[in-house]
DNA sequence: GGATTAACTGGGCAATGTGTTCAGTGGTAC
DNA sequence: GTACCACTGAACACATTGCCCAGTTAATCC
């Protein structure tokens, strides 16, 4: 579970370039092939490296609107919400929360017009009392992982 | 920049197997390696597909927390605060918003207790007006894209 | 109609990487 | 000191990659 500075890099190299592989790691690594590759396994059996999924871009799929609805559910409506949501290709992620509304939910839409039809969608549905919407404008930090291993790797090391 | 349904069933295939070579996929589906090479390569200078980066679980690092923060933001603080979380390894993601918050984080912690370290180190910055934080429960429909792509190749196909 | 362009097919080739196994080595825990 | 574990370096058959090509089909343009 927790990651050693050579675990670290192996990441850091795969994120950098992913189409690398396990031989031209070892060589970059300066470690044996096997060595990476017992490594790769472990991560991967452990959980750190859920998978190797391509990253889509939703702008690019035509969804360049991203906004985050913060859902109030009636009480013991949150199973039958959860699975409406499911069914909703626009919404990308959904999770619960603590505070005051008790889901938050991740949407795309084609333009700003369709996001009320999206939110249309995803409100319509009898357990939802009340949504408030935030439309996303920037992006100044994309989803990333990179400093965060490297910082469990530091972690590792300076035990 | 639309996709039909050979390029969402290469990145369906993807998704569900990354491992599986350009061959494999061609045999699958039923076309031509060269076919499926062309497609990927256009997928990914569209920037439909942005990269193939490994998958980390914060949690299998040993952060099992996550939470959303709310920031409000001092008049022309903007690039600074960016540039302030942009340096903290928890903050996964920042993103500008409309509505009562003027941006939004996505963060992570060791445990309940150490989100407070994180929170402190966040908000601890000039520019802050104020912070709410939301803990993540749950996550009934982890980040995905597959549901939107194939969305996505239907509404062309229907043209 | 005829020509042009783009996309796909099916094939072949050398080079490379993969999965796997093995024996040998060093460090560490008991 | 023994047992265990991770790493090394090497070997092997096999599959895949990157690249090239000629021929077909389909759509578009003149």
């Amino acid at each position: 579970m927790a990651i050693d500075h050579l675990d670290g890099r192996i990441i850091v190299l795969l994120a950098e370039e992913p189409r690398i592989g396990v031989l031209e790691m070892s060589r970059r690594l300066g470690v044996a092939r096997g060595t990476v590759q017992a490594r790769l396994d472990r991560l991967q059996s452990n959980g750190v490296i859920r998978g190797f999924g391509p990253q889509v871009d939703p702008a690019a799929l035509g969804y360049p609107v991203t906004a985050f609805a913060t859902l109030q559910i009636r009480q013991g409506q949150g199973p039958d919400v959860r699975a409406h949501l499911a069914t909703v290709p626009e919404v990308l992620e959904l999770l619960t929360t603590t505070g005051t509304g008790d889901m938050l939910c991740r949407l795309v839409a084609r333009s700003n017009a369709d996001l009320q039809r999206v939110i249309d969608r995803v409100v319509g549905f009898d357990g939802i009392v009340r949504a408030s919407t935030a439309i996303v404008m920037e992006n100044p930090v994309p989803l990333r992982i990179i400093p965060l291993v490297e910082q469990a790797a530091r972690d590792r090391e300076e035990t």
